[in-house]
DNA sequence: TTTGAGTTTTGATGTAAGTCAAATGTGTAA
DNA sequence: TTACACATTTGACTTACATCAAAACTCAAA
């Protein structure tokens, strides 16, 4: 994990409205400059954090794909959550003062650290600031709700259409196509993250491909009925 | 929902421990008394919150029991959580000004309402309540992440096992047996918590019950082999 | 104390997804 | 280019849990 000199500050960095609140003026943006102390650089399988690290730290996504897993003491993992461009991770590690899962970087990424005293000093400074940072933990509990109706409640084809669906709406916020993306992670994350194996996983996005809803090669996906896919997690809805 | 004037200040209240940060001076706790404006009573059955209330406060439980829970169009419901005495419920409702679940009372409850503006307030004015919100929050997202690894990765005992055992401890630190218990909830609302039906967790019950693990007679519990409950939950270790 | 609605238990049967296994595809290092 | 490790797909078979159904239990209202 190599760690660099600031190049980008907050303030001039386009991934600005996704991480931090907005509506500050010139200056109070130059104060919020603070909050980020480094960058690091995380190499494709290699981890930001561990289960067990001291937390110190937030760390928001500059460039790269995360993924965040628990594990049990005999093994199985458990993929809690994908993260990519804009996104906060390490909330996890407040509670105890050290990390309760594992960050993984699933490309080569490029990541900000903001050490927590920092973040708190500011939150008490501006209230705006403070009020963000209680909307982003906010924001994980709801989508750990989300996550747990998937997994208590919906089957494999509702998982799988409901994880397509968030990746691709997620993707189109930062820029991308609304239709076509390449996967970061393998059928076996996939699965870990929607409660379901790796072969079950394959054999539902080969369904979506025959059914004509999507067009799949390997990690290549191209949403081809993006409604349809909608009526398959909202079944009575639409 | 009945409100009632404050009859009890956090400073003189028996779950302080529980709900607000420990190590002020008795000046300092009166200050802290004003995060609470009123209490309520809500009457089993009924809802503190429901979805697409609008957010204003955060709510500490000082009796009674509580369950969380989430649902789909098509009515499908998963309870996200079930909350006793000291917990806070509401968080959900910071991100979009307004609750995204229901919070449903399992027996008569007496909650104290904490205006979130009062506790951004103060938590501006003593660290240590910031400190405090954020391992309130951070606690739950952990909290959900076992749930995660818990539907994802493990089978109908290892569920019913680290439910129980959760339940018991949680009850132990607030002075209760570790070993007896009144079950709040339904087969049905432990059932869809830990995804599962509700005949699955009667059929789980039971076996418990007939290997001498546990004693159940409807909603009693009684623990009889907590370390055979610790062996089920982590296959390995023990 | 009877009635009836709701909850829990238990049994018989069905099924979605898991498991095991083999074939195919992909990327990389020699 | 070949060789090898690893990811993905697909098929055949198994299983844990769901579903359907009925009986037993609990509690509150009449």
């Amino acid at each position: 994990m190599l760690t660099e000199t600031i190049k980008v500050a907050c303030s001039n960095c386009n991934l600005r409205e996704l991480c931090m609140p907005m509506g500050f003026d010139k200056t109070e943006m130059q104060r919020l400059d603070e909050v980020v102390a480094t960058r690091v650089k995380v190499k494709q399988g290699n981890n930001l954090f561990c289960h067990g690290d001291p937390f110190t730290s937030l760390y928001a996504i500059r460039t790269g794909f995360f993924k965040t897993c628990v594990s049990t003491e005999d093994g199985r993992e458990q993929v809690t959550g994908f993260q990519m461009a804009g996104e906060i991770v390490g909330l996890d590690g407040i509670v105890n003062d050290q990390h309760t899962c594992n960050a993984v970087a699933l490309e080569d990424a490029d990541v900000c650290v903001m050490p927590f005293a920092n973040v708190e000093d500011l939150s008490r400074e501006f209230p705006v600031l403070q009020r963000h940072v209680h909307k982003l933990m906010s924001r994980e509990i709801v989508r750990e709700n989300s996550i747990l109706m998937l997994l208590g409640n919906m089957r494999a084809e509702e998982r799988l259409a409901a994880f397509l669906l968030n990746l691709v709406q997620r993707l189109h916020a930062r820029g991308f196509s609304q239709s076509e993306f390449i996967l970061r992670m393998s059928r076996e994350e996939i699965g870990s993250y929607l409660g379901m194996k790796l072969e079950t996983v394959s054999r539902t996005f080969s369904k979506f491909s025959e059914e004509g809803i999507i067009e799949v090669k390997q990690r290549y996906v191209h949403i081809l009925e993006p409604d349809t896919l909608k009526k398959i997690c909202n079944p009575t809805t639409c």
